[in-house]
Formats: structure tokens, sequence, C-alpha cells
DNA sequence: ATTCTCCAGATTGTTCAACGATTCAGCATT
DNA sequence: AATGCTGAATCGTTGAACAATCTGGAGAAT
């Protein structure tokens, strides 16, 4: 029986359409795809669902651990099995998720280790990104970042000063003009946000990296990359310092 | 009715152990696996379709912007439909495969746009690895893989020299301790290699790449690591330009 | 009391068959 | 030549089934 798919459209942002838009974005590799250039991106179900997990999860919805139970999800959202299954492979290859054979999936937890591996990738990325300059619309995307990092300061608004932090590292990636890139860092900060459930938004943890991105953020503007590189790195090292503390270790 | 399964264990070295890797791999991070740490890796029937369709794949068998038939492979491999559907999920999360809603999937071919991208997400990685030196087994690692690719050479191995920069490449990556940049690294040549059998192996293409393989592994293993560094990224500026000239444009 | 064996229940892995939806290519129409 | 239609092929998704595997506990053996 058709149910009525109560979860359409409440996908979490950017990651339900990012499935399709694999679909048509690499429309200089694929020849046959430059003639339908403007394909309406409707995301399978599939995708959908997937997009629907994220969504809990970043929301905190879902625990790190807990686990994922295929007729279970199937049936609340009114999807065939085999269906969730295809959206678990999806969170599968971006880690969220990880499968257990036989046993099932289990939504993924950052062990101490994982945290150095993740912020080693931040450092490789990141650093490289912003030591190579960028075109002036990509800085100014970055200090668009660093504005609005700002004005939810003043708003004290604590979730937008998150969320403002995120789109900063993002527009550094962004300088690489990159699509991998840019793919591999959304992967990474999906990560984190899972893990910082834990470490609940503690005002002190975003206390002094505001004025930090702002100093990046000149560096880069007067084109003295390689102090921002310094900056940038040292930030990622005291990040990674303070989320070991936060989290046990 | 239940095939030969003709495709067993022909999995690709290392790709079709991955899958399965990845489920036990992360013994920190889930105290549930801690248990079951020896689990028998038997990877799934869907993980060893992928593992042979990227067999093939490599094998040059399959060549860039065929399309492959979800029906057609099923037959010819013997599993389901749906099994072969998971495959596809799996090689489309690599990159490897295109998705095109309603039309299939599509090997991959890399444009020109790609090639850069490729060698961006390459020079962020590998710099960034080499850069922060290693524990002294690492370094003897990128050490064997420069001597691997001597003793090739000295063979007249063409095949084994392209597989010995390959190992180079992954073991300075390697230097960072980084599972996730290993997989990162790992995902990039992959689809390089992808690439590769257009520009079939070109005797000129490697050449001088060997002594610029020692004399970047004499610095590293001297400490002088920003000299490495440099010399990396010089040799990967170049290696980029040649593919470019290679492949058009 | 601890360990071992074994069994029943639950969940996953895989297969199969079916149906609607979408795309594509060829042909007819204007 | 451009447009619109039709039919075949393929994909997306569903639902049901079955074997393989894991889980947890009851009972037997030490």
């Amino acid at each position: 029986m058709g149910r009525s798919c109560k979860f359409i459209g409440m996908a979490s942002s950017d990651a339900g359409v990012r499935a399709v838009a694999g679909s048509f974005g690499e429309a200089a590799a694929s020849p046959a795809a430059s003639a339908a250039r403007f394909r309406v991106a409707v995301p399978s179900v599939a995708s959908r669902v997937a997009a629907e997990l994220r969504y809990q999860l970043a929301e905190g919805t879902l625990l790190p651990g807990e686990k994922l139970t295929e007729a279970t999800i199937a049936e609340e959202l009114g999807v065939s099995r085999n269906t969730v299954r295809e959206a678990f492979a999806e969170l599968a290859s971006e880690r969220l998720v990880v499968r257990h054979p036989n046993r099932g999936v289990f939504i993924a937890s950052l062990g101490a280790g994982d945290i150095h591996d993740v912020y080693t990738v931040r450092r490789a990325i990141e650093v490289s990104s912003i030591r190579n300059g960028g075109s002036p619309e990509r800085i100014a995307a970055v200090r668009a970042a660093v504005e609005e990092g700002r004005k939810a300061a003043e708003a004290g608004d604590n979730e937008g000063l998150g969320s403002a932090n995120q789109h900063f590292h993002r527009a550094i990636v962004g300088l690489a003009e990159s699509h991998r890139l840019d793919m591999i860092m959304a992967q990474v900060l999906a990560e984190m946000r899972l893990f910082f459930h834990k470490a609940t938004v503690d005002a002190k943890f975003y206390s002094g990296w505001l004025e930090e991105n702002d100093r990046i953020c000149t560096a880069l503007e007067a084109g003295r990359t390689e102090e921002a590189g310094e900056l940038l790195l040292a930030y990622l090292n005291a990040s990674e310092e303070k989320q070991r503390s936060v989290h046990g270790e």
C-alpha cells in the first residue's frame, strides 16, 4: 500500500541533492549528459531515505552506536526493505553508519583515534587550500562566513555560530575550486557533526575562534597565504586538542 | 538457480577486501565489535560483484563511457539484479561509475577538468603527508617502493613499474598514518587507473621519475621534509602537465 | 558456580517476480 | 525540418520468500 511518503522534502539541506547532483555534476566528463543539462533533480526514494536518516542523525534523534534495523525503518518510512538497504549502502560509503555483516548497521561513533584521523585530513586539505590562495570571489566567500559568524554571535545564536564556523572552513576548502576536495570536506564535517552531540555546544568551545577566523581571513585577503596557512594550522591543532580533552583521554 | 559463482576469489588484490575490512577495521571505534575481532572476512556477494567489476575495469575489459546493464551483468555473474544494484551503489560511491537516473550506470571517464581536480587532491594530501615526515618504518616503506621501481626497471617490467610508482605515492600518504587519507588516496589512484588506459603505458611517460622518486625519498630520510615536499609538488605539477598534454586540450 | 552445548527466535543476505515510470529510437504528422 | 506519438527496453521500487547467520538463554556437564 503506497503510504504518504511523509519524509519527502525534509532532506538535510544539501545532502539529499548531492546524490543526484553527482549524476549531472560532471557535464564535461560524460558527453552523453551534455544534452540533458537542466534535468530536474528528483532524488530516488533510496536517496531520500538516506537523506532522512542523515537529518535525524544531525538532529540527534539517532545516537552513535545505535542499531538501525532494516525492517523497522522500512515500515516507519513506508518503503521497501530493499530500498532501505540501498540507503544504508549510501550512508555506509559516507562512514556515517558501519555495517557489521549479518548483524546489522550501526550509527558510527568516533573513537579517540578517529578524532586525530579526521583532523589529519582537515589539516591536509584546508591548509593546502589556503596556501594556494584563491580567486577574489572565493576569498569574498570566506569573508562572508566570518561576517555570518560575527552576526550570529551578536544575536546570541549559538546554533548559527556553529554553522557559520563550518561555512568558514568549507569556504577555505572552496578556494581550491576542487569538486573532490569539497566532497571530502563535506564528508569530514558530516562525520564531525555526529560527534558534536557529545561535546554539547559548549559556549567556551567557540570562544576565541571568531577573532581567529577574522585574522586568518585578513591574512588571506592581504595575500599573505603562508601566514594564513600557519594560523589555520595552529587553529586546527588547538581545536583537535580541545576535542580530545572534552572527549575523555 | 544457483550458478557456479565463477568469479569468487578473483577479486582485484585489495579492493575486494576493503569493503569488508571497513566493517572491522575500526575496532577501537565501535565497542560492540570488539568481541568479534577475528571474524572471517567473507565479503558479501554484492561486494564480490563490485570487486569483479573493479577488476575488469582495471584490466581494461570495461572501457570508460561503456554502459553497464543491470540485467546483463546479473545474468553473466549469476546473481540477482538487486545484488548487482548494490554493487553499483558501491562503485558509484567510489566514482568508478556514474549513475544516470532511469538511464543506467556508465563507466566513469575523466574529463579535462577532472584531471586537474584529481591532482589538486593529490597535491593536498601527498605534500601534506610528506611535510610532516613519519616514523622510520613508514619511511622505510617509501624506500622499499623506490627499490621496487628500480628492480622493475632493470627487469624491463613495464607493468611492475607503474605499480611500483603507485606504491611509492601510497607509501608517502602512509606517512601520515591516517586511515582516511589512505582511503582517499586509494580512491584517487583507482580513478586514475581508469584513465591510464587511454594514455597507454608510454615508455617516456615513466622516464625520469625513477630518479625523482629516489631524490624525494633521500630528502625524506635525511629529515629535509620541506625540500621533499617541494620536490614532490614539482613532480605532481609536471605529471599533471604531462597527463594534460597526452590527453588532448 | 562456571563452562559448554544446543536450540529457538530474530535479523540479515540474497533471490525472484512483478508493475509503474522513464527513456530512447523510429516513425508519422504538421 | 521540427514536432509529436508509439512501442520496446530498462530502470526504480515493491513484496514475498528462503537460507545463512547471529543472539540469547535453557539446560547439561564439569
